[in-house]
DNA sequence: CCTACCGATCGGTAGG
DNA sequence: CCTACCGATCGGTAGG
């Protein structure tokens, strides 16, 4: 291994531990030296890998983001009728909010921490994510297929639906997930189809 | 207006004031001279109203708690199919998500940072309620009128469905409460019942 | 309800 | 990566 793999490992540890961390006590109640025990250091060793506290709050939530804009992008562009890519943008959500956990429970419930001009650059790229999905839910109304009297409230449901799963999974690993991934999405398809 | 009603006045405003920002900006963020200067006081006068910061929140999470302890209460023994039942709990819900705003934020995104017993307590209450909801559908399921392959995974998507009103209908109030209603319990409804 | 103040702890830096 | 330490700010108390 290089010298550079080697901190990159290190910068990737403190990330991880920063995340689970952030979950369990929210990133205000989360110290440096918190996250310096579970990395093994000193907390003023941590700050020859990164920035400060607000970095590692900012790495965390653009790194899980950008994953969902790269998603979407592939399911704009593809053949799929609207129905088939919301069932394939469910599938993303669920397996991100279940499997990655740690990553989404942050960027779900702490970017309001995020200082400018981060906070408002998250919100840019959510706000687009989210007019994308919205676009498919109509394009299904229109050809007919999706049945709701307001596509916005039918968007943010099913969104919301999902994040559950980041504070239900990980305790409950037990769980076969494609029966987790098929009773969320059949209730979801059957509740937005056209009868 | 007698010295106690003075008094319940004012302790009332703190815990409302202090919900507000628990929203705004998380618990642990949320600093006693914060909600002395939204009260209009110093900080050390909260004191003569309030035992102290995890009292506030803890008188904010159980308010709520009891309220919906004392809702299923009565739906339990109502005479109202399964399914009917279901459609008044979703109702509850959409209400006090949208309606009590910051009360249901706190209690739902902050109820973590309560301290022993309180935590215990709250989480025992939470696990009956979800319990005695679970059973409904259950009996839905028995008598041929609810279709889904896990109960459970259905009672966790239908409440944390109705979880982003808390955050996004305190900023569209122009929103028609009863169209809302309509399309989120439609979804849901039609997503649970038997084709 | 205020002024004055406390011990503890925070994020972060200096210097090696 | 460490020791030593900083200014700021925290929740809360004393005393009136």
């Amino acid at each position: 291994m290089s010298k550079t793999e080697v901190k990159k490992t290190k910068k990737q540890i403190i990330l991880k531990e920063a995340a689970t961390l952030f979950r369990e006590k929210g990133y205000s109640a989360t110290t440096m030296r918190d996250i310096a025990a579970k990395v093994g250091v000193e907390a003023a060793s941590l700050y020859n890998h990164i920035k400060g506290k607000e970095q590692i709050l900012s790495k965390i939530c653009f790194s899980l983001a950008d994953n969902y804009t790269t998603q979407m992008a592939l399911i704009v562009v593809n053949d799929d009728s609207p129905l088939e890519k919301i069932k394939e943008l469910l599938l993303l959500h669920i397996q991100v909010n279940a499997m990655s956990s740690p990553l989404a429970s942050v960027m779900n419930d702490e970017w309001r921490h995020l200082t400018e001009p981060d906070r408002s650059e998250f919100l840019v790229q959510r706000r687009t994510y989210e007019s994308q999905f919205l676009a498919i839910i109509e394009d299904g109304i229109a050809d007919g297929s999706i049945d709701v009297p307001d596509s916005k409230i039918a968007l943010y449901t099913m969104l919301s639906s999902i994040r559950w799963l980041q504070h239900w999974y990980h305790a409950n690993r037990d769980m076969d997930v494609e029966s987790v991934q098929n009773t969320i999405i059949g209730l979801l398809m059957k509740g937005i189809q056209k009868k």
